[in-house]
DNA sequence: GCATATTTGTCCGTATGTATA
DNA sequence: CTATACATACGGACAAATATG
């Protein structure tokens, strides 16, 4: 039943505006659009076949996600985050995956879906797969924040990692970043798997700590 | 200077679409367009003299906040919160809130705006002003949230009191709910204001469980 | 600093599709 | 089933702001 769930933007109709940003959404996260592009109404609405009104709607639902920012009579822009943006980024993770994972005594069921986001980081890892690896490691907080049981929480990370893209996108060399992150991924199932959400999230705490210090500092 | 925050509004030019979605935000808060209700783009517009383009985008953005329902061809309506909304939202309230206060071991600076919220609250209730009543309390928790340090968190806690006041317009009499939880909210100042920030969120856990319960009891 | 070209902000008219009485 | 009311989406228009030479 749950697998259904991708498929559900398939069956529920959706506005043109929706599937616009829906495509826009993805070259952004893949880096085509990288931070900084500006996004001309004209030229996009052409490349797409919809007219300008329909085309700035998808821009304001994307504005609202953070990954583009309007500036008054200047247009759209991909978004690019500050050091402070990071930080502040990082604080709210902190807060939502810890949150999630405190107060856990027993082994929780979801814990099968990080131990997947797991696997998938070190297959993609043997493979040298490196967009692989970045989209692993997503999934794996993803799965993370999961465990708090909120519908709410989980649309709440997966804009808050589609930023961490965004990070990831505007910085160097994304692969030698995430390696040493798989290790401690695994520490953090291994807690998990124990029933010792208490001590997962403070093995979490000192891993966000450590990567918001890692990006802020490579990021400028 | 922080008080002049406010007014920020009127200095920092806005596109029309922003007035018309923070016009139509106060209307919908204040209780004005209760749940349910349906707004047409038609009848709105004219009144506010404004395109239907114009007011769209003006939905767009109260749609993302919550605050609208957007339903395909048949229009957008003021959101009426169901018993699982509440409930998720409690749960999210409950990471937030707690993870702000999660930590404390120093009366924190914010403390102050936490008193004022607790002490407006109380002068609400001297004069017998509901609205005063229901505001003060809303602060209280967004001052709690503040002691995070995180605009971000910041953001999110405001859409969630927004949406919180949603679901007391839905609801028979708001005043004999929130009396109760003024001596609750002295408790967890008077945590704070000893440094005890752990206490302080395992009362405030207790309080929002109680808080959900009787909301959803009280909710249908 | 100025003039021009480009782009956005806003509004309108209209054709089409959809839901509901 | 029809009629009505409304939302969706398009294309065109023009003023205002911005970028460019």
């Amino acid at each position: 039943m749950e697998g259904l769930a991708a498929d559900r933007a398939l069956l529920v109709r959706t506005s043109t505006a929706e599937r616009v940003a829906g495509i826009l959404r993805g070259r952004i996260l893949e880096g085509y659009f990288p931070p900084g592009t500006r996004l001309v109404e004209d030229s996009i609405g052409a490349a797409l076949g919809v007219s300008r009104n329909t085309l700035r709607e998808a821009f304001r639902l994307l504005s609202h996600e953070r990954l583009l920012v309007h500036e008054l009579n200047r247009g759209v822009f991909v978004r690019t985050l500050t050091t402070a943006d990071v930080e502040d980024l990082f604080r709210l993770r902190l807060i939502i995956e810890g949150g999630a994972l405190r107060g856990i005594r027993r082994r929780p069921a979801g814990c099968d879906r990080v131990a997947a986001a797991v696997a998938e980081g070190a297959a993609a890892l043997a493979r040298d797969d490196t967009a692989g690896l970045v989209t692993a490691n997503l999934r794996f907080h993803q799965a993370l924040a999961a465990l708090a049981g909120s519908r709410r929480v989980d649309e709440l990370m997966d804009g808050l990692l589609a930023e961490v893209r965004l990070v990831f996108h505007a910085m160097a060399d994304p692969r030698s970043f995430h390696v040493p992150y798989l290790a401690r991924n695994r520490e953090i199932l291994a807690a998990l798997e124990a029933g010792a959400g208490d001590e997962a999230a403070m093995l979490l705490d000192r891993y966000l700590n450590d990567a918001r210090s890692e990006l802020v500092a490579a990021h400028l």
